[in-house]
RNA sequence: GCCAGAGUGGCGGAAUUGGCAGACGCGCUGGAUUCAAAAUCCAGUGCCCGCAAGGGUGUGUGGGUUCGAGUCCCACCUCUGGUACCA
């Protein structure tokens, strides 16, 4: 019985376009390129989620699609197989974390051929494999020798970095210091949470409210040297080229965001005497504004210059440098103790809480407001960020809530320097009385010489004033930090980076890359994985003829941090092009020919770190002309999440049913009842349990008890976790493909059902049945195929079909696509006589959707070779359109009847036409037609009296 | 709190961007086929009133612009993501 049998056809033809190496790209481009890239996945451990094929499928079709136009399509696959479970695995079980990475890289390989993506699989690689992160190392040493030159606003050679004459006089090593220091990778001190009770370092997202995520033991934070990347130097390319990106305006608005760059003024406050703040101001106005910051000064940066009269104190943040100076004797036991404080506190604690509550200490210590020239106090208080602008303000409490908050804790004056005006929504009369802040601009008051202007005009001449007497300077911060490059960790790229050891054995300060020949630099072999104690790396463990090496008779101790995960995913698109060359990271000219990425999908998640990471890296390659293009990647799509089918639940307290109108959450996020404070218990409801009632659901049986409804994130807690292997096995590879691009639009966040997978299956048996003789024994065409011209209307489907089919896949619009074609199939079934010449096309049409089926079909039409680079039906717009339309009436905006007319029939007749017919000249007998409006194609309209 | 996106039948979702709301699919109802069932095919299916013809009403809520609004404007409500004192 030759029914429709994925299970058969699916493999069959996964093994032909393998043996054929029918996806396999030309080493150049034969033709017009396109780059289509998926964000390539992590080989976890549970195996490939229904979330992933959603993006691979969009991309698959547009391949697919862009194949049969004639493109020379690139569409590689890999894997960013470095990262913790693997580890966190090795040290269970004491195996070595690639035997574990490459078993799961194998099953996600079967996973993918299994929905029969058309990747070119000769240019599979793993961020793993050896020979890819050598080039990884490479790129870190292209890092490691670049300096970044503000002037020319691009990275040069090391080499080229001027070095001071005050330098070069100290000497060699003070040279080399200085190099360093310039470095876009650099050695520095930052803050890492260490886990005592588990011996091990932890990534941000493993600690939760201060506590490990695995086991809950407390995680403190300790200063430790680390590798950081400064992509800072880059924040402002990098967001001034996000401009000509073809990428949604969100993606776009939360990358600028994350770079957060505001402009404003730094400005020094004098910490002397109101005596001697004059002769310093004159001293001032000779040498301007000094780039280091002198000690005579505290100096802050605002983005409020034009408030400056109403800076009524100032604070600065625990970790800042002067606060030993600046306390007083009779403050410093208050102040050390609300350091100390702070420093236990994680950057989460701080600022979370669910007062959010501001504290802070005086320092005893003043500084001179410059515009008043009277002394006001310097607070510490950890509502102000260290490593933000200066690490210090100047708190204007009237203009802003952060400082109001804390000015009214402590009792601290506020002082209105902007008049709101009237048309303003707030309280004009409280904000100038100091008893509520005012954050929006207006017009100042209060404030000398500059009564009177708007915001803006004071903002300018306050910055110009400042800049003048040498007290101020415009200035420009960023949100964005410099990236904390290495990890504690065993599994990840090795630096290639060497410290050398002084007579001692100790490390002497002086650091040298591995050179270019002696990469790469591969991970040890340990004999166990096990954590140690130490807030040191595990390649500290390494045996020593790893660990340690000489060259020209020097000592050298290796790098024993790794990098993070980020590191693999930041330039794989560029290894793809060129993925085996081992004489260079990629071919140049190859390079050329297939940059940049046209089309990248891939989950939102990745939004904001690792784009900006790989954009980063990229434009560093391009400063050093190794790359082509500024930006890598030109368009960008994010996929929505897939979630888990709709679930229906009641809730219960005491047994007794409880309407979710009647509940309410506690402060630990329980629902509980809200008139009696019970807990109440979540009852999983079926289908038939429950009715709609309004704009929600009840109890069927009891409908005054309301119950949520809604689908959740998968997860395997929950035990919604669709397993693509299982939808393959009951309902096909096409049959999920189709599905997934069926849900809904592909940016949307959308729930699982299963009977719309076997909706879309019932649409795949129905195109079967539509060429095949299904209850024939042999496997042969309906006699319904005829070689005969298609009747005008079998025509017109067909055109019709093609120009949909054609716009909707352009517009990545697959869902809509689909919905066409399965019209498509609704009248041909009907068709007593189906003409090759429709029948052809619409398989072709199919074959981006579900290869598979399309392959078969494409066979059984008589064809002998693959289908993937047959050329894409054409459409004529003629045949398209009908000879005659349906046309409405409407009398008063409401239609009343509908008039059959020729397609171009014109605004005249069309008028006419509609007065004559019966029916509308009944409703309009004895009514006075006011308006007519006739729309030709579309409709006729009358207003009436 | 702030930012972004979204609210359309029982459900997932369509709607040349201001012109016949609900394409397509699921579900449901009825019919054909069958000894019967599955499968398949055909028809119907927003809600309300009505035996019917027909009429009314309808895109989260309230207002507005327009001959005409799911679509544009104003205010509000709900949900989903993101974010967290960045001076």
């Amino acid at each position: 019985m030759p029914r429709y049998n994925p299970a058969e056809i699916e493999p069959k033809w996964q093994q032909y376009w393998e043996l054929n190496q029918t996806f396999k790209t030309p080493i150049r481009p034969k033709s017009e390129k396109v780059y289509a890239l998926d964000m390539f996945p992590y080989p976890s451990g549970a195996g490939l989620h229904v979330g992933h094929p959603e993006g691979y499928t969009a991309t698959d079709i547009m391949c697919r699609f862009w194949r049969m136009r004639g493109k020379s399509v690139l569409h590689p696959m890999g894997f960013d197989a470095f990262g913790l479970p693997a580890e966190e695995h090795a040290i269970k079980t004491n195996t070595p974390p690639r035997v574990s990475t490459e078993k799961n890289i194998a099953e996600f390989t079967r996973q993918l051929k299994m929905l029969g993506f058309s990747y070119d699989w000769s240019r599979v690689l793993a961020t793993t494999d050896v020979e890819y992160f050598r080039w990884t190392q490479w790129i870190f040493l292209v890092l490691f020798d670049t300096w970044f030159d503000e002037d020319q606003n691009r990275g040069r050679p090391i080499a080229e970095l001027p070095i001071p004459p005050d330098v070069t006089a100290q000497g060699g090593l003070a040279e080399s210091e200085y190099r360093d220091a310039h470095r876009l990778a650099y050695q520095g001190e930052a803050l890492v949470n260490w886990c005592p009770a588990l011996g091990t370092v932890l990534a941000n997202e493993e600690v939760i409210d201060g506590k490990s995520e695995r086991g809950n033991h407390p995680v403190q934070r300790i200063p430790l040297r680390q590798w950081m990347l400064r992509i800072t130097a880059y924040a402002d390319r990098l967001l001034g080229d996000l401009e000509h990106l073809d990428w949604s305006p969100g993606i776009k608005k939360l990358q600028a965001e994350w770079i957060g760059r505001s402009t404003g003024a730094e400005v020094d406050f004098f910490l002397g005497s109101e005596e001697e703040f004059a002769s310093w101001k004159a001293s001032r106005s000779t040498t301007g504004f000094p780039k280091l910051i002198p000690q005579d000064v505290l100096r802050v940066y605002t983005t409020r210059p034009d408030t400056l009269f109403g800076a009524t104190y100032m604070v600065i943040a625990p970790e800042h440098p002067l606060v030993q100076a600046l306390t007083k004797d009779t403050q410093r036991e208050s102040v050390e103790a609300y350091c100390q404080a702070a420093s236990y506190k994680s950057d989460r604690e701080r600022t979370e809480g669910d007062t959010k509550k501001k504290s802070g200490v005086f320092t005893g210590a003043h500084a001179i407001n410059p515009t008043t020239g009277r002394p006001i106090p310097i607070w510490i208080a950890d509502y102000v960020l260290a490593s933000y602008g200066t690490g210090a303000i100047m708190a204007v409490p009237a203009h802003d809530d952060r400082d109001f908050e804390f000015a009214v804790q402590y009792g601290l004056p506020v002082n209105a320097v902007v008049d709101p005006g009237t048309s303003s929504a707030c309280d004009r009369e409280a904000v100038l009385a100091g008893k509520a802040c005012f954050v929006g601009t207006g017009t100042a008051i209060n404030s000398g010489c500059f009564d009177g202007q708007s915001t803006e005009q004071v903002k300018a001449a306050m910055t110009a004033q400042l800049s003048d007497s040498g007290q101020g300077k415009e200035a420009v911060n960023y949100k964005l930090r410099d990236w904390l490059f290495s990890r504690q960790r065993f599994w990840g790229e090795p630096f290639p980076i060497l410290h050398e050891l002084g007579e001692d054995g100790r490390p002497t300060g002086v650091v040298r890359a591995v050179d270019v020949s002696d990469l790469p630099v591969d991970l040890p072999h340990l004999d166990d994985y096990q954590p140690h104690g130490k807030p040191e790396p595990p390649l500290g463990k390494s045996p020593h003829d790893w660990l340690y090496v000489e060259i020209d008779g020097k000592r050298f101790r290796r790098e024993t941090n790794t990098m993070p995960q980020w590191a693999g995913s930041c330039w794989y698109y560029l290894r793809f092009i060129d993925p085996r060359n081992n004489s260079a990271f990629c071919d140049p000219e190859l390079e050329k020919a297939w940059m940049p990425v046209d089309l990248y999908v891939g989950g939102a998640e990745h939004a904001v770190l690792h784009l900006l990471y790989a954009r980063f890296w990229h434009k560093v390659l391009y400063d050093r002309g190794h790359v082509s293009t500024v930006e890598p990647f030109q368009k960008l799509v994010n996929q929505g999440m897939i979630l888990g089918e709709v679930e229906y639940t009641g809730y219960q307290v005491n047994g007794q049913w409880i309407s979710t109108v009647d509940l309410e959450k506690d402060e630990l996020g329980q629902l509980v009842c809200k008139a009696t404070g019970a807990m109440a218990q979540a009852v999983v409801l079926g289908e038939s349990e429950v009715t709609k009632k309004g704009d929600g659901f009840v109890l069927s049986a009891e409908q005054e008890v309301r119950v949520d409804s809604r689908a959740h994130k998968m997860s395997k807690s929950r035990g919604n976790v669709v397993n693509p292997d299982e939808i393959v096995r009951e309902y096909g590879a096409d049959s999920l493909r189709l599905y997934e691009m069926f849900m809904g639009p592909l940016e949307a966040t959308k729930p699982w059902s299963m009977s719309g997978v076997s909706g879309v299956r019932n649409f795949l048996d129905r195109v079967w049945r539509m060429y095949v003789d299904y209850r024939d024994d042999d496997l042969r065409l309906l006699d319904a195929i005829v070689d005969q011209s298609p009747t005008a209307e079998q025509n017109q489907v067909l055109h019709r079909t093609i120009a949909a089919v054609t716009h909707d896949i352009e517009a990545m619009s697959f869902n809509t696509a689909i919905a066409r074609m399965m019209e498509f199939a609704n009248f041909f079934t009907k068709e007593q006589t189906r003409p090759r010449a429709a029948m052809s096309p619409f398989v072709l049409l199919l074959a981006p959707f579900a290869p598979h089926l399309a392959e078969e079909l494409w066979s059984l039409l008589g064809n002998t070779d693959s289908l993937a680079y047959e050329p894409w039906p054409k459409y004529d717009e003629a045949a398209t359109k009908s000879a005659e339309i349906e046309i409405p009436i409407q009398i008063n905006g409401k239609v009343r009847g509908r008039l059959t007319v020729p397609a171009e029939c014109d605004q005249a007749s069309l008028e006419t036409l509609a007065l004559a017919d019966p029916k509308t000249a009944e409703l309009l007998a004895g009514k006075q037609v006011i308006k007519t409006i006739v729309v030709p194609g579309r409709l006729v309209s009358f207003v009436v009296k």
